[in-house]
DNA sequence: CGTGTATTTGACTTTGTTCAACACGCGTGG
DNA sequence: CCACGCGTGTTGAACAAAGTCAAATACACG
């Protein structure tokens, strides 16, 4: 994309700032908009009629969300951490990538990304242990993928609908990997990976 | 596209017959084709290191597959039904795509969709349980959308493995969901939906 | 008609959930 | 400054849903 493409996109682009805790896009809602996540975390989920929740992801800075074809958001959207993102009116979008093939193509590129994601996520959730899911968890958090550092900006509550199982199995998973010394817990939302070739093993169902 | 567009896809199109239970993906081999279903049911899946895999969907005509950026593929397909399909190589395919616009589109709007029903799928197999997930199973399935009768062309194994339960949980399930009326079993591989109202009910968690 | 596979059914086990109590950190106000 | 309250996280015990193991039945095919 040239600076003249990007100067169009910047023209219709509608910055934003979201608090934490806020939603910024409820299921089921008309999609009129697409939206850039440009800093923060936010939680995508789906909900059952009575209150069940499943997370499907968490998009950080660089993340697109709303490219669905549908007529209304397919999950809702919420500020885990403070999140700054840029929101798009479709139809304007919808134009003006027409005749940027280029933006169609990273999109296209995106959305394979995410359906790969979306796969491994499935196996994790149909087939996993649950100490299997967090120590999967753990490493697809690092950030370098080779940081033993890991931080867990959402709560307890968020990993459980995340990972398909309850808050107590998250906290009594975690405690049992730390005293296994595969990782340390400075405080419920740090994480040491001590042993990440221990955690692997773990993570792809080989112990 | 215009016939033109057409007929250069079909001049790099190999079709291709894939007979039962033959596997024409397999997951991590290099990424060189990428196929589009004609006809059939295959089975795609994701396979963990001791054998459990978590089949991540089932594709039918119309399907494409293959359209990941990686240069290994993610996931493993084998036919369920005996399948045809075109095969393209990706490096040529990719030369078509880049000046038919029309095309990138459209594979946009195809892996929008599948994002769509990953996520349903990750809700199903995070938060549902074994009855929801049949009912849900079910109602899916139906093809006409309204349709009473439901075909099965895979086998308990390749369903257990979709929802990420077990054979035995898949078979009590319909047999109980047939003791109360909800369905009838005219043969292993054919469904009829008696309450398809009931069944809604009970795959949305409102029961 | 027999053989092998897929499915169903039954008895028992296990993993993770549920319900409940307790600990910890933190901000507010006495 | 410290007691209090509240939200979040941790831990324990009982429970339940689904899994495992095993056997019986049904089914398709040679």
């Amino acid at each position: 994309m040239g600076e003249a493409d990007l100067a169009r996109l910047a023209a219709i682009a509608q910055p934003m700032s979201i608090s934490e805790g806020r939603a910024f896009i409820a299921e089921g809602d008309p999609a009129e908009h697409f939206f850039n996540i440009t800093a923060g975390t936010a939680k995508l989920f789906k909900l059952l009629p009575d209150g069940r929740r499943q997370i499907t992801g968490f998009a950080s800075i660089g993340s697109f969300l709303g490219l669905a074809v549908s007529v209304t958001y397919a999950f809702g959207a919420e500020a885990v951490e403070p999140v700054h993102l840029c929101r798009f009116s479709r139809p304007r979008l919808r134009t003006l990538i027409d005749d940027l093939p280029a933006m169609e193509k990273r999109l296209l590129e995106v959305a394979s990304n995410e359906l790969v994601a979306a796969q491994e996520q499935m196996l994790l959730l149909g087939r996993k242990t649950a100490r299997e899911r967090v120590a999967s968890f753990l490493l697809a958090r690092r950030d370098p993928p080779a940081a033993a550092l890991v931080s867990l900006p959402m709560a307890r509550t968020d990993i459980a609908d995340y990972l398909g199982l309850t808050i107590e199995t998250i906290s009594r998973t975690l405690t049992r990997l730390r005293n296994e010394g595969l990782i340390d817990l400075p405080s419920p939302t740090r994480v040491r990976l001590l042993d990440p070739a221990g955690l692997n093993t773990l993570a792809t169902g080989l112990s």
